[in-house]
DNA sequence: GTTGAGCGTT
C-alpha cells in the first residue's frame, strides 16, 4: 500500500508519468493515489522526499497506465484543492515516458496513430503560458539548501570553492556536510595512517606543505627577509592580510 | 513547528 516509490519503479512499462506540483508538504502517495486512482489506472506514485529530513519536496510523481487518463487526471485534479493547497498536475518532463516526450510536446501515440479518439485533449492550455513567461518567484530556502546539496553530488570541484570561504551566511547549515571536506582533508593527511582524533603537531606539518600552497609555508621565512631586506612593496599584500586577518584561521585554530 | 519554485526513486 504504501511501496509507492520505496521500492524503486515496479512495472514501468508504457506509463505516463505525471507531475503533481504546488502539494502540501504533509501530502503522502496514498493521499494522491485515491485522488489520481479515480481518473484512471495508477500504476506508482513517487514523492520525492529529502534524503536527510524525509520530508517531502512538495511535489509528487503519478504514473498512469495510459495517458488519455493521465490527461484526464491532469485536467480533473488540476487545479483541485488538496490539504488546502491547490495542486498542479501536468506530464512530468523526465522519466520513463519521456521517450514520447518532446520539448514538452506530447508526441506518443497522437502521432503514432491518429486514429486514437482516446487521446483527443489537447496540450495544457494555460500551464502552457506559465512555462511561456519567464516569471519567476523569490527563492525559498528550501530551494536552495537543496540546489547546495544537489550541487554537491554533481559538482567535485566543490571542495576547490569551498577552500575560499569568503563570506556566506548561514555557514552552521553547511557545517552538517562540512565533515565530508574534512573526511576528506584527513584522509589526505592521514593517508593511512593517524586517525583524525588526535593528530601529531609534527606530523601535521609533514604534511602541512603537501596539501596547503607554499606561498604561505615559505611566507613567513621570506618575508621576514624581504621585509628587512628589499621591496617591501611586493610584501604589502601580504603582510596587510596576515595583519588585518590571519591567512588561515581554521589552520590554527581548527587544528 | 516554518518554507512554495520546480521534474523523480531501485
Amino acid at each position: 500500500m504504501s511501496h509507492f516509490g520505496r521500492a524503486g519503479p515496479p512495472d514501468i512499462r508504457d506509463t505516463f508519468s505525471l507531475l503533481v506540483l504546488n502539494i502540501t508538504f504533509r501530502t503522502t502517495a496514498d493521499d494522491l493515489f485515491p485522488l489520481f486512482d479515480k481518473y484512471g489506472k495508477v500504476v506508482d506514485v513517487f514523492i520525492p522526499r529529502d534524503r536527510r529530513t524525509g520530508d517531502s519536496r512538495g511535489f509528487a510523481f503519478v504514473r498512469y497506465k495510459y495517458q488519455d487518463e493521465a490527461q484526464k487526471a491532469v485536467e480533473k485534479l488540476d487545479g483541485r484543492v488538496v490539504d488546502g493547497r491547490e495542486i498542479m498536475v501536468q506530464f512530468a518532463k523526465y522519466g520513463p515516458s519521456a521517450e514520447k516526450i518532446q520539448k514538452g510536446r506530447i508526441v506518443e501515440s497522437a502521432s503514432k496513430s491518429k486514429g486514437s479518439s482516446r487521446s483527443r485533449s489537447p496540450r495544457p492550455r494555460y500551464r502552457d503560458e506559465y512555462r511561456d513567461k519567464d516569471y519567476r518567484r523569490s527563492r525559498s530556502r528550501s530551494r536552495g539548501r537543496y540546489e547546495r546539496d544537489r550541487h554537491r553530488g554533481r559538482d567535485r570541484d566543490y571542495r576547490h570553492r569551498s577552500r575560499s570561504r569568503s563570506v556566506s551566511p548561514g555557514y552552521r547549515k553547511e557545517r552538517g556536510r562540512g565533515k565530508y571536506d574534512d573526511e576528506r582533508r584527513s584522509r589526505s593527511r592521514s593517508h593511512g595512517s593517524a586517525s583524525p582524533a588526535r593528530r601529531s603537531p609534527s606530523r601535521r606539518r609533514s604534511l602541512s606543505p603537501c596539501k596547503t600552497p607554499p606561498s604561505r609555508d615559505k611566507s613567513p621565512d621570506a618575508r621576514n627577509h624581504k621585509e628587512k631586506s628589499t621591496t617591501p612593496k611586493s610584501v604589502s599584500p601580504r603582510g596587510q592580510r596576515a595583519d588585518s586577518r590571519s591567512p588561515s584561521p581554521r589552520s590554527d585554530a581548527n587544528e
